[in-house]
DNA sequence: CCTTTATATGTTGTGCACAATTTAATTGCG
DNA sequence: CGCAATTAAATTGTGCACAACATATAAAGG
Protein backbone atom coordinates (compact mmCIF):
# COMPACT_ATOMS: atom_id res chain seq x y z
CA UNK A 1 0.00 0.00 0.00
CA UNK A 2 2.52 2.55 1.22
CA UNK A 3 4.89 0.78 -1.58
CA UNK A 4 2.39 1.88 -4.49
CA UNK A 5 1.99 5.08 -3.34
CA UNK A 6 5.31 6.23 -2.40
CA UNK A 7 7.24 3.82 -4.24
CA UNK A 8 10.86 6.18 -4.64
CA UNK A 9 10.09 7.95 -1.16
CA UNK A 10 13.57 8.21 0.17
CA UNK A 11 12.15 8.58 3.58
CA UNK A 12 10.14 5.19 3.69
CA UNK A 13 11.17 3.09 7.10
CA UNK A 14 11.65 0.37 5.25
CA UNK A 15 14.54 2.14 3.10
CA UNK A 16 16.82 3.25 6.00
CA UNK A 17 19.99 1.41 6.44
CA UNK A 18 20.35 2.59 10.22
CA UNK A 19 16.92 1.97 11.60
CA UNK A 20 17.54 -1.63 11.82
CA UNK A 21 20.75 -1.09 13.61
CA UNK A 22 19.42 0.90 15.92
CA UNK A 23 16.35 -1.97 16.41
CA UNK A 24 18.88 -4.35 16.90
CA UNK A 25 21.25 -2.74 18.91
CA UNK A 26 18.17 -1.77 21.68
CA UNK A 27 17.36 -5.52 21.09
CA UNK A 28 20.95 -6.67 22.17
CA UNK A 29 20.22 -4.73 25.04
CA UNK A 30 17.10 -6.67 26.04
CA UNK A 31 18.78 -10.32 25.52
CA UNK A 32 21.66 -9.22 27.56
CA UNK A 33 19.89 -7.44 30.56
CA UNK A 34 18.16 -10.42 32.65
CA UNK A 35 22.07 -12.68 31.92
CA UNK A 36 23.84 -9.60 32.96
CA UNK A 37 21.75 -8.62 35.93
CA UNK A 38 22.28 -12.10 37.38
CA UNK A 39 25.99 -10.95 37.26
CA UNK A 40 25.43 -7.24 38.55
CA UNK A 41 26.03 -5.63 35.00
CA UNK A 42 24.58 -3.76 32.39
CA UNK A 43 25.80 -4.15 28.94
CA UNK A 44 27.85 -0.69 28.99
CA UNK A 45 29.51 -2.27 32.05
CA UNK A 46 29.99 -5.62 30.54
CA UNK A 47 31.86 -4.26 28.01
CA UNK A 48 34.42 -2.55 30.31
CA UNK A 49 34.66 -5.50 32.20
CA UNK A 50 35.31 -7.26 28.93
CA UNK A 51 37.94 -4.65 28.07
CA UNK A 52 39.82 -4.31 31.59
CA UNK A 53 40.21 -8.70 31.72
CA UNK A 54 42.07 -8.73 28.40
CA UNK A 55 44.20 -5.71 29.72
CA UNK A 56 44.09 -3.78 33.11
CA UNK A 57 44.80 -1.37 34.60
CA UNK A 58 43.94 1.12 31.90
CA UNK A 59 42.84 4.63 31.67
CA UNK A 60 39.47 6.27 31.13
CA UNK A 61 40.33 7.65 28.06
CA UNK A 62 42.06 3.98 27.04
CA UNK A 63 38.39 2.78 27.98
CA UNK A 64 36.83 4.78 25.95
CA UNK A 65 39.34 4.61 22.66
CA UNK A 66 38.08 0.98 22.87
CA UNK A 67 34.45 1.38 23.59
CA UNK A 68 34.05 4.46 21.70
CA UNK A 69 32.76 6.18 24.53
CA UNK A 70 33.78 9.38 26.49
CA UNK A 71 34.15 10.46 29.85
CA UNK A 72 30.52 11.81 30.22
CA UNK A 73 29.50 8.24 29.42
CA UNK A 74 32.46 6.07 31.33
CA UNK A 75 32.66 8.62 34.86
CA UNK A 76 29.41 7.98 36.15
CA UNK A 77 29.27 4.61 34.32
CA UNK A 78 32.75 3.33 36.49
CA UNK A 79 31.84 5.23 39.72
CA UNK A 80 28.83 2.77 40.07
CA UNK A 81 30.89 -0.33 39.00
CA UNK A 82 33.69 0.78 42.26
CA UNK A 83 30.64 1.29 44.29
CA UNK A 84 29.76 -2.42 42.79
CA UNK A 85 33.38 -2.96 44.65
CA UNK A 86 34.60 -4.26 41.37
CA UNK A 87 37.21 -2.05 39.97
CA UNK A 88 38.92 0.83 41.52
CA UNK A 89 39.88 4.43 40.12
CA UNK A 90 43.01 6.20 40.92
CA UNK A 91 45.21 9.39 39.65
CA UNK A 92 48.47 8.08 38.02
CA UNK A 93 50.52 9.56 40.09
CA UNK A 94 52.81 9.77 36.67
CA UNK A 95 50.39 12.23 35.24
CA UNK A 96 47.88 13.57 37.71
CA UNK A 97 45.48 14.13 34.20
CA UNK A 98 44.99 10.46 33.82
CA UNK A 99 42.56 8.05 36.09
CA UNK A 100 43.67 4.07 35.99
CA UNK A 101 41.26 1.89 36.06
CA UNK A 102 42.26 -1.22 37.76
CA UNK A 103 40.01 -4.27 38.54
CA UNK A 104 39.79 -5.79 42.46
CA UNK A 105 39.51 -9.01 43.32
CA UNK A 106 35.74 -9.65 42.86
CA UNK A 107 36.07 -8.17 39.84
CA UNK A 108 38.76 -10.36 38.57
CA UNK A 109 36.79 -13.15 39.73
CA UNK A 110 33.61 -11.97 37.78
CA UNK A 111 35.08 -13.35 34.72
CA UNK A 112 34.47 -17.06 35.66
CA UNK A 113 30.67 -16.40 35.97
CA UNK A 114 30.88 -14.19 33.03
CA UNK A 115 32.31 -17.19 30.89
CA UNK A 116 28.41 -18.73 30.84
CA UNK A 117 27.03 -15.67 29.34
CA UNK A 118 28.29 -16.14 25.26
CA UNK A 119 26.83 -19.85 25.49
CA UNK A 120 23.29 -18.44 27.61
CA UNK A 121 22.62 -16.12 24.47
CA UNK A 122 23.35 -18.71 21.99
CA UNK A 123 20.88 -21.03 23.51
CA UNK A 124 17.67 -21.80 21.28
CA UNK A 125 19.59 -20.87 18.01
CA UNK A 126 21.09 -23.43 15.76
CA UNK A 127 18.09 -26.26 16.38
CA UNK A 128 18.78 -26.04 20.20
CA UNK A 129 16.08 -27.71 21.76
CA UNK A 130 15.29 -24.74 24.33
CA UNK B 1 49.76 -10.22 22.07
CA UNK B 2 46.05 -10.22 23.78
CA UNK B 3 46.14 -13.32 20.80
CA UNK B 4 48.74 -15.16 21.74
CA UNK B 5 48.50 -15.25 25.53
CA UNK B 6 44.70 -15.81 25.52
CA UNK B 7 43.78 -17.13 22.04
CA UNK B 8 40.55 -19.11 22.72
CA UNK B 9 38.38 -16.96 25.00
CA UNK B 10 35.40 -16.30 24.17
CA UNK B 11 35.64 -12.93 26.31
CA UNK B 12 37.94 -11.48 24.23
CA UNK B 13 36.54 -7.88 22.92
CA UNK B 14 36.97 -9.05 19.24
CA UNK B 15 35.19 -11.76 19.67
CA UNK B 16 31.95 -10.16 20.39
CA UNK B 17 29.26 -9.79 17.75
CA UNK B 18 26.88 -7.66 19.65
CA UNK B 19 29.71 -5.04 20.60
CA UNK B 20 30.18 -3.43 16.68
CA UNK B 21 26.41 -3.42 16.72
CA UNK B 22 26.52 -1.37 19.91
CA UNK B 23 29.67 0.65 18.44
CA UNK B 24 27.40 1.42 15.36
CA UNK B 25 24.38 2.34 16.86
CA UNK B 26 26.10 5.05 18.97
CA UNK B 27 28.02 6.40 15.37
CA UNK B 28 24.77 6.43 14.13
CA UNK B 29 23.49 8.37 16.71
CA UNK B 30 26.34 10.90 16.62
CA UNK B 31 26.09 11.35 12.63
CA UNK B 32 22.33 12.06 12.84
CA UNK B 33 22.62 14.53 15.68
CA UNK B 34 23.61 17.47 14.07
CA UNK B 35 21.99 16.83 10.61
CA UNK B 36 18.60 16.54 12.76
CA UNK B 37 18.85 18.90 15.12
CA UNK B 38 18.59 21.47 12.30
CA UNK B 39 15.25 20.07 11.96
CA UNK B 40 14.63 20.03 16.10
CA UNK B 41 14.37 16.27 16.08
CA UNK B 42 16.38 13.44 17.77
CA UNK B 43 16.85 10.07 16.38
CA UNK B 44 14.45 8.92 17.79
CA UNK B 45 11.78 10.94 17.32
CA UNK B 46 13.08 11.03 13.40
CA UNK B 47 11.99 7.53 13.54
CA UNK B 48 8.56 8.46 14.65
CA UNK B 49 8.27 11.36 12.17
CA UNK B 50 9.05 8.83 9.60
CA UNK B 51 6.59 6.21 10.77
CA UNK B 52 3.83 9.13 10.78
CA UNK B 53 4.76 10.64 7.76
CA UNK B 54 3.99 6.66 5.86
CA UNK B 55 0.61 6.53 7.70
CA UNK B 56 -0.78 8.96 10.27
CA UNK B 57 -2.71 9.11 12.46
CA UNK B 58 -1.39 5.89 14.79
CA UNK B 59 -1.65 5.25 18.52
CA UNK B 60 0.77 4.93 20.45
CA UNK B 61 0.88 0.97 20.46
CA UNK B 62 1.23 1.25 16.65
CA UNK B 63 4.09 3.31 16.70
CA UNK B 64 5.97 0.99 19.68
CA UNK B 65 5.53 -2.08 17.51
CA UNK B 66 6.67 -0.36 14.18
CA UNK B 67 9.87 1.00 16.25
CA UNK B 68 10.31 -1.92 18.61
CA UNK B 69 9.88 0.66 21.87
CA UNK B 70 7.35 0.29 24.15
CA UNK B 71 5.43 3.45 26.12
CA UNK B 72 8.18 3.70 28.55
CA UNK B 73 10.50 5.25 26.01
CA UNK B 74 7.44 6.71 23.70
CA UNK B 75 5.26 8.70 26.29
CA UNK B 76 7.63 11.46 27.08
CA UNK B 77 9.01 11.64 23.97
CA UNK B 78 5.60 12.34 21.88
CA UNK B 79 4.90 14.72 24.63
CA UNK B 80 8.08 16.62 23.40
CA UNK B 81 7.02 16.78 19.68
CA UNK B 82 3.94 17.58 20.69
CA UNK B 83 5.41 20.43 22.82
CA UNK B 84 7.33 21.20 19.95
CA UNK B 85 4.16 21.37 17.72
CA UNK B 86 5.02 18.33 15.54
CA UNK B 87 2.35 16.57 16.80
CA UNK B 88 -0.99 16.37 18.49
CA UNK B 89 -2.38 13.27 21.09
CA UNK B 90 -5.56 12.56 21.45
CA UNK B 91 -7.68 9.47 23.16
CA UNK B 92 -9.48 7.73 20.87
CA UNK B 93 -13.10 8.61 20.85
CA UNK B 94 -13.63 4.96 19.60
CA UNK B 95 -11.91 3.31 22.56
CA UNK B 96 -10.54 5.57 25.29
CA UNK B 97 -7.71 3.18 26.31
CA UNK B 98 -6.05 4.18 23.00
CA UNK B 99 -4.23 7.35 22.12
CA UNK B 100 -4.06 8.46 18.10
CA UNK B 101 -0.64 10.11 17.37
CA UNK B 102 -1.84 12.70 14.40
CA UNK B 103 0.66 14.79 12.53
CA UNK B 104 0.07 19.13 12.96
CA UNK B 105 0.94 20.83 9.29
CA UNK B 106 4.06 21.88 10.75
CA UNK B 107 4.93 18.20 11.18
CA UNK B 108 4.08 17.18 7.43
CA UNK B 109 5.66 20.10 6.46
CA UNK B 110 9.10 18.92 7.95
CA UNK B 111 8.79 16.28 5.52
CA UNK B 112 10.42 18.64 2.64
CA UNK B 113 13.25 19.54 5.20
CA UNK B 114 13.51 15.99 5.81
CA UNK B 115 14.31 14.93 2.17
CA UNK B 116 17.90 16.60 2.42
CA UNK B 117 19.08 14.12 5.43
CA UNK B 118 19.54 10.81 3.46
CA UNK B 119 22.09 12.69 0.88
CA UNK B 120 23.95 15.23 3.70
CA UNK B 121 24.91 11.72 5.79
CA UNK B 122 25.92 10.12 2.85
CA UNK B 123 28.58 12.73 1.98
CA UNK B 124 31.74 12.09 1.62
CA UNK B 125 31.25 8.54 0.66
CA UNK B 126 31.94 6.82 -2.87
CA UNK B 127 34.50 9.03 -3.79
CA UNK B 128 32.27 11.92 -2.94
CA UNK B 129 35.35 14.89 -3.14
CA UNK B 130 33.51 16.69 0.10
C1' DC C 1 -25.54 -6.80 35.58
C1' DC C 2 -21.20 -7.25 37.80
C1' DT C 3 -16.95 -9.07 38.74
C1' DT C 4 -12.82 -10.88 36.73
C1' DT C 5 -9.47 -10.53 32.99
C1' DA C 6 -7.20 -8.36 29.35
C1' DT C 7 -5.60 -4.24 26.95
C1' DA C 8 -3.52 0.51 26.29
C1' DT C 9 -1.19 3.97 28.12
C1' DG C 10 1.15 6.53 31.78
C1' DT C 11 4.48 6.93 35.85
C1' DT C 12 8.68 6.18 38.42
C1' DG C 13 13.34 5.10 39.01
C1' DT C 14 17.88 3.61 37.12
C1' DG C 15 21.32 3.88 33.85
C1' DC C 16 23.30 5.11 29.72
C1' DA C 17 24.99 8.63 25.68
C1' DC C 18 26.42 12.85 24.32
C1' DA C 19 27.20 18.06 23.72
C1' DA C 20 28.98 21.83 26.06
C1' DT C 21 31.46 23.52 29.63
C1' DT C 22 34.70 23.40 33.53
C1' DT C 23 38.76 22.14 36.18
C1' DA C 24 43.21 20.72 36.63
C1' DA C 25 47.65 19.09 35.14
C1' DT C 26 51.18 18.99 31.62
C1' DT C 27 53.73 20.60 27.70
C1' DG C 28 55.76 23.90 24.74
C1' DC C 29 58.03 27.84 23.61
C1' DG C 30 59.97 32.32 23.73
C1' DC D 1 61.38 30.92 34.02
C1' DG D 2 56.47 32.34 32.77
C1' DC D 3 52.49 31.57 30.42
C1' DA D 4 49.60 30.27 26.52
C1' DA D 5 48.14 25.97 24.41
C1' DT D 6 47.06 21.29 24.96
C1' DT D 7 45.40 17.25 27.19
C1' DA D 8 42.54 14.25 30.56
C1' DA D 9 38.63 13.90 33.35
C1' DA D 10 34.70 15.57 35.55
C1' DT D 11 30.38 18.19 35.57
C1' DT D 12 25.91 19.72 33.85
C1' DG D 13 21.84 19.34 31.30
C1' DT D 14 18.86 16.92 27.86
C1' DG D 15 16.96 12.96 26.03
C1' DC D 16 16.41 8.23 25.35
C1' DA D 17 15.47 2.97 26.89
C1' DC D 18 13.62 -0.12 29.81
C1' DA D 19 11.74 -2.69 34.00
C1' DA D 20 8.31 -2.51 37.32
C1' DC D 21 4.34 -0.67 38.63
C1' DA D 22 -0.04 2.09 38.42
C1' DT D 23 -4.27 3.59 36.20
C1' DA D 24 -8.09 3.42 33.41
C1' DT D 25 -10.95 1.56 29.94
C1' DA D 26 -12.94 -2.32 27.68
C1' DA D 27 -14.34 -7.11 26.96
C1' DA D 28 -16.01 -11.55 28.72
C1' DG D 29 -18.22 -14.95 31.71
C1' DG D 30 -21.28 -16.28 35.07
Amino acid sequence: MTDSQHPDDPLRLDRQICFPLYAASNLINRLYRPVLSKLGLTYPQYLVMLALWEKAPRTVGALGEALYLDSGTLTPLLKRMEQAGLITRARDPEDERRVQVELTKKGRNLKADALTVPETLTEGFEGNPA
